[in-house]
DNA sequence: AACATACTATGACAATTATCACATTAAATT
DNA sequence: AATTTAATGTGATAATTGTCATAGTATGTT
């Protein structure tokens, strides 16, 4: 039987999420702090650990630290605990090697899909022995993304937008590469009748002004503050200089320019050859997917941007819209719109 | 009075070049082979040397490379005249720090344009004694793209495929990425009513296969030969290898996605909102750029492939082509279309 | 050279979708 | 809370574009 270990100093929370596991078929340890935490780890070797990140004395960093430096425990998947959403904290995390990253509050199936994943993930990484993966990181270099993210934290010139606010236009000089602190951007164009698509939507964690990356080249689109958004700003000049520095990134940075090619083409393809309700379905599931963690969640768009994204009118995304609610495929709450059919609407034809 | 110095030992077409040049106001020095065409070069200081690559005794190459040499005539401009339209030689004379390549039979405006392009350059250059861009490169390491082009054409695995013929298909696993070396190649997608939408055009030269660099991820597209095509393909373990090595491919590579992100989102927007008429001039258009050297050629492509690029159905593009020869915008020869009207085809609405 | 095959061209028609105009509702501002 | 402003929703209509059918034309193959 699979063994669980929760390091969680909120009694009501740990006692519940223990229950719960229980219910499961887990065998679940508890411990009330990071100090017994680790004791606990040490002396049951559990299936997989639990663990929130603020806690007093040892907190869950110091937990997965002391965790991963036994060699007898340095396997076990840890899953962090957090009630903050900040994404510098989860790439902190994520460095030191946790293997996933749970915001409080968390859904019962969140909770156990994480675990899920989490041991089928190990027991074939326990085939492999591959052992190499959690060293802690050097200190004065660059070795992956999330590296360069945090680099983007605490160098980066940061930057506040308010909403409908232009970050950069079309044809402006392009000097700076921006993470995404907080809120969500559209990269839009013009054309010459006025009407603008949107051709990309950023959220936190996302990198913004790659598409000039080349230098003397102009932006080629304009990028606008959807909700309040912050930005870390670096010089292109300065990026290079580390790019150059360090291979891996660079590779890295190939694979997401190269998996946003894939995700543009398959908006171009949409936008050739489908219909207006199936760009409009296929538009609802795509800001879900970008924009929200749980499918059941309600979006928050104009009308305006959605048509703007499915290339099409606004007011012939609105009879849709009405359309799909009528039939039960979502509904309307206020601006807001919720999938309730999910399966219905990836059919959608 | 600008000079220019000829060398090419075909006596007919050194000749009639000289007297062309003449008349556009040129000085001009002949020389019927390389070594008389480097005595020339280091006496008469010419503006700018055009000079042939097949000669006997020393060839184009060995002019080049001992005229670099010479600190007097290491800023000249230099031309390259060359029979041969094989990308590798075009790329070994820039990497030696040829300015420009020309290929016989060549047109009397191409040769002056060519000129002037160059001279107007050397000016800038030589006010801003930018001198470090003439040394010959060092072996055994790949410092740039064309050398990792030439890597390619050297170890790659060569590939031949005939008109129609797959290369690689969607969903099927990527372990090769491929330079394209003779033929024109379209890499395109199957929406779930058969149609296809061409995502992008590769001529020689281009690579191929980026779109999934990615480690374990499939083709995201399927990619057909139009005409017979030759690659050379390497393994991209091999490649990350090469990247991993050296920095600037890495970041040159970054450029080349960052700069296709930039053009496929421009065919997204065109194929937004654009009317039949719009796509099709614009479709055309690109074609154009894209497959022939000079806009005054005629394109040879299907109608079928001109209409999956341009998102609409092959009768609408057809229809459309027909409306734009009544007006003479275009010419249709054949299967072939021949642009008359460039400006009146861009202005299209 | 004759034939088959695939591509191109055009007509008639149906379906889809944008546009304009205006009513309604929600959000923002005072 | 009242008022302004902006966004959403709906109807009527015209324009655009795709589909199907069929004839004509080029290309390659035997």
């Amino acid at each position: 039987m699979k063994t669980i270990l929760i390091i969680e100093d909120d009694t009501a929370l740990r006692e519940n999420t223990a229950e719960l596991l229980e219910l499961s078929d887990y065998k679940v340890f508890t411990a009330p702090n990071g100090r017994i935490g680790i004791e606990v780890a040490k002396k049951e070797l559990p299936s997989i650990i639990i663990c929130d990140i603020m806690m007093p004395e040892i907190d869950g960093y110091g937990v997965l630290e002391a965790v991963s430096l036994e060699t007898t425990t340095s396997q076990i998947p840890f899953i962090f605990l957090s009630a903050k959403t900040e994404h510098k904290e989860i790439r902190r995390g994520m460095d030191l090697g946790a293997d996933d990253y749970l915001t409080k509050p968390f859904e019962e199936e969140e909770l156990l899909s994480a675990i899920e994943s989490r041991l089928a993930k190990a027991e074939i990484l326990a085939k492999m022995m591959d052992a190499n993966s959690k060293q802690p990181t050097a200190e004065g270099e660059i070795r992956n993304l999330n590296e360069l993210k945090n680099l983007f934290d605490d160098t980066g010139q940061i930057k506040e937008y308010k909403k409908g606010e232009v970050i950069y236009r079309e044809e402006a000089y392009s000097r700076s590469i921006y993470l995404i602190l907080k809120g969500v951007v559209k990269s839009h164009k013009m054309e010459g009748s006025g009407k603008e698509l949107i051709t990309a939507l950023h959220i936190p964690d996302d990198f913004l002004g790659f598409t000039s990356f080349a230098e003397d080249i102009p932006y080629q689109e304009t990028t606008t503050a959807v909700e309040d958004v912050t930005l870390a700003g670096i010089f292109k000049d300065d990026l290079k200089a580390i790019l150059s520095k360090n291979q891996n990134i660079s590779i890295e940075l190939v694979n997401i320019l190269s998996h946003n090619i894939s995700e543009i083409k398959d908006q171009l393809l949409q936008m050739a050859y489908s219909s207006v309700r199936k760009k409009t379905a296929q538009t609802i599931l795509q800001f879900t997917r970008i924009l929200n963690k749980k499918p059941d969640e309600a979006i928050k768009i104009s009308r305006s941007d959605l048509a703007s994204v499915a290339g099409i009118a606004t007011e012939s995304l609105i009879r849709t819209l009405s359309e799909f609610k009528k039939k039960g495929l979502i509904e309307i709450e206020g601006r807001n719109i919720r999938i309730i059919k999910l399966q219905a609407l990836e059919d959608v034809n």
